[in-house]
DNA sequence: ACGGGTTCAACG
DNA sequence: TCGTTGAAC
């Protein structure tokens, strides 16, 4: 929002989705509102309370609903800049993680750190973890001494390498997206995401060998990934874990027959900072989805209110769909309804309302067919397939307080060309040929341009 | 009334 | 393997 309106720039601003009930919901603060105690937690109404001079820019609202495509977007444009460096895994709308060794290990062969006469600024100005200040020097001198050291680990050397490297690419995010961002550097992706909240905004940390145990030892468990949750807490309460450190207490197979074999295995390892993720080579999601809650008075007591707002989002997704085969060649196989409700009889069957799938039918008005159809056998389900007795469209049984429309089981149309029905053929398991048909006229009426020429032959 | 997404592991 | 749930971010 600070970029489409530079006047915001150096302004408290946050990002409010909707107004009309206590100023909207927050979905992002900027850094100079943070500094005026403004979290994301907030409604608007209360981060101009603490904040008075906090500017409060909308997100667009599209078919009655929040529409964040313009994040989604601006989400890729830094893709598209990082992804040329190495592989490159989009991990939600605004993290990226990349396995720059390839492109270290050329760096380190061919134009390695300990040559270079000026290293750049934004290079220098990263945060070395562990790296004393000692005799008072310029800690860019420290920055530099510690970059170009000659005796190093070879995987220190491939890490100033990266350094070397992030802040370049860092540097063309800013240039080619007017978007800064933050980076971690280190030999795995749990540490380079932990390294890469520790020097906000706009910075870059960096994570030696030698500084992991210490980085780990005095670590809160809730600052990992994934420990911030159920299984964070039940370390804590039942083996008084406070710190990752605190788990190399235990042996691993203790962990293991507490936790399972696989949290276990992965719960020692993280103690030591081994991580053995890979970074996926993915820089589409796997799924898209669109949904709306509808709180308190405004939970939805027809199924003439519920149908009206599938509509609505099913011709959101059916958009998005549509971007997605258009730009990426990509079909999604499966329609997944969820929704929210409660029995209004008893207040405390709040949350039970099944999900219900079906295969995915492309085109705007089947979408909306289908998905009212699975709203229709979820309630069915929710409400015992007994008792409560809808009346003229009216109901006193059931509310709905949220919907969810999603698309997932995404796969890129074999683009070469010869076998498209070979594609169909391993596509639709049906035996019958009238379903093999319907797959194939499908894909030419949706893109006619790229494949008539194949199929209707 | 902490919204709207998204990914993943576990389970049957 | 699939559909579904719940956790986590």
């Amino acid at each position: 929002e600070q970029r489409k309106q530079p006047n915001l720039r150096g302004l408290p601003t946050a990002v409010v989705q909707y107004n009309e009930w206590k100023g909207g919901a927050l979905i992002a603060v900027s850094y100079e509102a943070r500094g005026h105690g403004v979290k994301r937690s907030m409604r608007g109404h209360e981060a101009k309370q603490v904040c008075p001079e906090i500017q409060l820019v909308q997100v667009p609202v599209a078919r009655g609903k929040a529409d964040l495509n313009t994040y989604r977007n601006a989400g890729s444009e830094v893709v598209a800049v990082l992804s040329r460096k190495g592989r490159c895994e989009r991990a939600s709308i605004d993290e990226v993680y990349l396995d720059l060794t390839d492109a270290a290990e050329k760096m380190l062969a061919e134009a390695p750190p300990e040559n270079l006469e000026v290293v750049d600024d934004e290079t220098l100005k990263s945060h070395i973890l562990g790296l004393s200040n000692e005799g008072g020097l310029n800690p860019k001198e420290n920055v530099r001494d510690w970059l170009c050291r000659k005796d190093a680990d070879h995987r220190d050397k491939l890490l100033a390498c990266g350094t070397v490297i992030v802040a370049e690419l860092r540097m063309q995010v800013l240039k080619e997206t007017e978007f800064t961002c933050s980076a971690g550097i280190a030999h795995n992706k749990m540490l380079a995401k932990l390294a890469s909240g520790m020097n906000k905004p706009a910075q870059q940390t960096v994570v030696p060998l030698s500084s992991v145990k210490g980085l780990l030892d005095s670590l809160p468990i809730k600052k990992m990934k994934q420990l911030g949750g159920k299984l964070g807490t039940s370390l804590q309460s039942d083996l008084g874990v406070s710190t990752v450190g605190d788990l190399l207490r235990f042996p691993e197979e203790k962990l293991q027959e507490r936790y399972g074999i696989n949290t276990g295995t992965w719960l020692w390892n993280i103690a030591r900072g081994i991580s053995g993720e890979e970074v996926q080579g993915r820089l589409l999601p796997k799924s898209h989805g669109s949904g709306k809650t509808f709180p308190g008075p405004r939970a939805l007591k027809t199924n003439a209110a519920v149908q009206h707002w599938l509509n609505e989002l099913c011709e959101e997704l059916a958009e998005r769909l549509r971007s997605d085969l258009d730009q990426n060649k990509r079909i999604a196989h499966t329609l997944t309804l969820h929704a929210s409700a409660y029995k209004s009889s008893d207040a405390d069957s709040q949350k039970n309302f099944p999900s219900k799938s079906c295969p995915l039918r492309y085109g705007t008005a089947k979408m909306q067919e289908d998905a009212f159809i699975l709203f229709q056998a979820g309630l069915r389900e929710f409400l015992g397939s007994h008792n409560i007795k809808a009346q003229g469209g009216q109901n006193n049984g059931w509310r709905i307080t949220g919907l969810t429309i999603s698309a997932s089981k995404i796969v890129e149309i074999p683009s070469g060309t010869s076998s498209i029905m070979k594609y169909f053929h391993g596509q639709c398991p049906s035996s019958s040929k009238q379903a093999r048909d319907d797959c194939v006229q499908e894909a030419v009426r949706l893109s006619p341009s790229g494949f008539s020429s194949q199929t209707s032959s």
